[in-house]
DNA sequence: AGCACGCCGACT
DNA sequence: GTCGGCGTGCTC
């Protein structure tokens, strides 16, 4: 196909300092963090359009980069370089680079990156080669056999196939097949490479839905008949069938010939998902993550370029796939931490679907049990449509949850569950069932004190506690990573064995129940355990065979598998994380809660769910045992709003990193200096930030908190303008509306 | 982000 | 005497 040169590329590219020769010199976005597109020479012959993907020299190499649209700074003629290379691929269309812009724009990233993670499908842009294939040519073989009537049976039925491909499907030898090729019956040709996914097919199994189920289903689905951008939340409990739901807007959406991009935490994205997919519409999405092989990523970039691929499921990342025309766009769990990109270029993949609806105009849906509070709000204020999704069917399969008053039914000394939650375990086990004891802390103890001298184990580097992680005979520090071994004597006072260990880790509650219950079948799963991801694969596997009869263990339990013998969750210290000074504490504490205790009770066997707590009176407590969590949305929503956070209020996180203390905080401190005054936003900090375990370097942060219509991305780049460049080991990077601070 | 250029420690 | 550590700076 030629490539068609606009009739505005003129204005685009015209500029006044091009030489009469008429060189055309274009702006190349290349995938660096440079923040506005380099300029290149287009060879004579050459025709490039915005939006080509091409090949440029930059330095030493030859780097893909996109033909943007605005020109970026002048450049000295003499750098001028050419362009090497138009890929033959179909160009970044219009929409797509005004989101690559936005997002770039709002995130305060350089362009180039953004195109970056447009463009991460090295070998892509070249057309995948045609593969060999044959057909019939009308004519007979001179001597009919059964084998080759049953080849020219088969080729009668559908007329294109590999030399393999028909051999295997007419049951006979290859060399059956050659001998047709041979004596002309059959004739080579060059087939199109083969689709990365079959098509689906949307009458493949209707799915039958419940009343409520069929309305929550019209909705969307006439949203998606309406056209245009629409955002509907679509809300309902475990197990009430919001995927079944989604499908049938997914279906409308491919009949009316567009593409459809299905988003799902990393950590969703199991084949139980994909299993659903395939039943309903009789093939699998194709699919997009880290863990797609590199073959197969290629092949899937350049069919959803060319409009193949009709339906991807995929990561975060799959939001910057370059579809030609999208037309639905889903994000499931849409309040899952995951969505939460945290390096390199910061970006909330939920937020950024929402836009790239806004741009495409195409309706969005967001799906969740637990919205996230902005949706809720959103919501609520009309700017998305509300789609509940109540069933009593999904009611009887609710664990019935209590909340355990640990102030009256207090655990026996040196112990961390309450005789109530112990009968309950005991019961259980006694039934044949299972039980899942959930506390998000790793290791045995979140403090280790001298007894002596009351010396508390704290990091050299940072200031934080030392964990004591005992299976591995180690403190450790949770913020920065450092550790250190367990020493037995204190090096405060140099008393030997008065060491007392504070407070629960899994460890710990996995110790407990070896000695309450020794004959019990206990595994402890927990992400730092020896033997990696596929050990716990393994282990996860086991305990949905029933190979346990009491599990602990940390967030990760919390999704992904279906236990069908849990049929009773505790919650060990439901108050952990409420008080860690995160904004989003309560509501992070409510969903974790509400997702682990819901791993009770897809059995359909009577389970419960108990929580543990210092505050029953809590409202996220009140809301986890409510059977209508609106009032805690609500509170929390007036209480972010007086706080002025977001959603109401706007926040930036400056994350400063440096390999020492002084030098993260000293250019804190200047960027804190260089601070425009008349912006009306606040800047709080520096505050050591423990931001995710990042080995020895130490991380401040500067909260910039300002209104809902606060300039945050003006404020912030004169920020970073008036003060010094950082340099040496300090690295700064900047989140807009930060999601988690933990 | 890569990648080269540029000055200071342990080796063929 | 060299190989190589990664700090600094540039890429149209």
């Amino acid at each position: 196909m030629e490539p068609v040169l606009p009739a505005s590329t003129d204005l685009l590219f015209a500029r006044e300092d091009v030489p009469e020769t008429r060189a055309q010199v274009v702006p190349v976005l290349v995938p660096l963090p440079a923040d506005k597109p380099y300029s290149y020479r287009v060879p004579e012959g050459m025709v490039v359009e915005p939006g080509s993907i091409v090949q440029v020299p930059l330095g030493p190499r030859q780097v893909a980069g996109v033909v943007w649209d605005a020109m970026g700074d002048p450049v000295d003629p003499k750098k001028l370089r050419a362009i090497t290379h138009v890929f033959d691929c179909p160009p970044i269309d219009a929409t797509m680079r005004r989101f690559v812009d936005w997002v770039a724009d709002y995130t305060l990233s350089p362009p180039g990156l953004v195109a970056r993670m447009v463009l991460r499908a090295p070998a892509a842009f070249d057309p995948e080669p045609m593969v060999d294939g044959l057909r019939a040519t009308g004519t007979l073989p001179p001597r009919m056999t059964p084998t080759r009537a049953r080849v020219m049976e088969t080729v009668a039925h559908s007329p294109e196939w590999t030399r393999s491909g028909l051999a295997n499907a007419a049951g006979v030898a290859v060399s059956v097949v050659d001998g047709l090729l041979k004596n002309g019956a059959l004739e080579p040709i060059r087939l199109p490479p083969h689709p990365a996914v079959p098509e689906p097919d949307t009458s493949h199994r209707r799915a039958e839905l419940t009343p409520a189920q069929s309305e929550a289903a019209e909705r969307l689905g006439a949203a998606v008949e309406r056209g245009g951008f629409s955002v509907s939340l679509l809300e309902g409990v475990t197990g009430s069938g919001k995927t079944e739901v989604y499908f049938e807007a997914v279906a409308k959406a491919l009949e009316a010939g567009s593409q459809v991009l299905i988003l799902l935490p990393e950590i969703a994205l199991t084949q139980s998902f994909i299993d659903r997919f395939h039943a309903r519409f009789g093939a699998e999405p194709a699919q997009w993550h880290s863990d797609v092989p590199p073959r197969m990523r290629e092949k899937v970039w350049r069919q959803v370029a060319e409009g193949r691929i009709k339906v991807v499921a995929g990561a975060r990342s799959a939001l910057f796939l370059p579809f030609t025309n999208l037309g639905l766009a889903i994000v499931d769990e849409e309040h899952d931490p995951a969505y939460k990109q945290e390096d390199r270029t910061f970006y909330h993949a939920r937020d950024m679907a929402v836009v790239r609806g806004r741009g495409g105009e195409f309706p969005v849906i967001l799906a969740s049990a637990t919205p996230s509070l902005e949706s809720r709000v959103n919501a609520r204020a009309g700017r998305y449509a509300h789609v509940p999704l109540e069933s009593r069917f999904a009611d009887a399969a609710l664990p019935d949850l209590s909340l355990v008053d640990l102030r009256r039914h207090a655990p026996p000394r040196g112990k961390f569950l309450s005789p109530v939650l112990r009968t309950a375990i005991e019961e259980t086990i006694g039934r044949g069932e299972q039980a899942l004891l959930f506390l998000n802390r790793r290791g045995y103890a979140p403090l280790t004190l001298c007894r002596a001298c009351g010396h508390r184990f704290q990091c050299t580097q940072c200031s934080a506690w030392l964990v004591d992680h005992r299976l591995r005979g180690v403190l450790q520090c949770h913020h920065c990573g450092h550790q250190q071994h367990r020493p037995e004597a204190c090096p405060a006072c140099g008393t030997l064995d008065h060491l007392v260990a504070c407070g629960p880790g899994v460890e710990r509650i996995a110790e407990e129940m070896l000695e309450t219950f020794p004959e019990a079948r206990t595994i402890l799963l927990s992400s730092d355990l020896p033997g990696g991801a596929r050990r716990l694969r393994r282990e996860l596997d086991a305990v949905a065979d029933g190979e346990a009869d009491i599990v602990i263990g940390t967030q990760l339990v919390a999704k992904g598998h279906h236990f069908p013998l849990m049929t009773l969750v505790g919650a060990v210290d439901a108050d952990l994380g409420l008080s860690n000074g995160d904004p989003r504490a309560a509501e992070r504490t409510f969903q974790l809660l509400h997702q682990v205790t819901g791993r009770a009770g897809r059995s359909g066997l009577p389970s419960r769910g108990m929580i543990q707590t210092y505050t029953p009176e809590h409202p996220v407590m009140q809301a986890l045992i409510s059977a209508d969590p609106s009032l805690f949305y609500d509170r929390e929503a007036s209480e972010r709003e007086r706080a002025g956070l977001p959603p109401f209020g706007r926040l930036a996180a400056i994350i400063v990193s440096a390999d020492t203390r002084r030098e993260a905080e000293e250019h804190g401190r200047q960027l804190r200096i260089a601070a425009p005054e008349d912006m009306d936003i606040e800047v709080l900090g520096p505050a050591e930030a423990p931001l995710g375990l990042v080995r020895g370097r130490h991380r401040f942060r500067l909260l910039c908190q300002g209104g809902r219509r606060a300039p945050l991305q003006a404020f912030v780049r004169a920020m970073l303008a008036a003060a010094p460049k950082a340099r040496g080991s300090v690295h700064v990077q900047v989140d807009i509306d930060p999601q988690s601070f933990l």
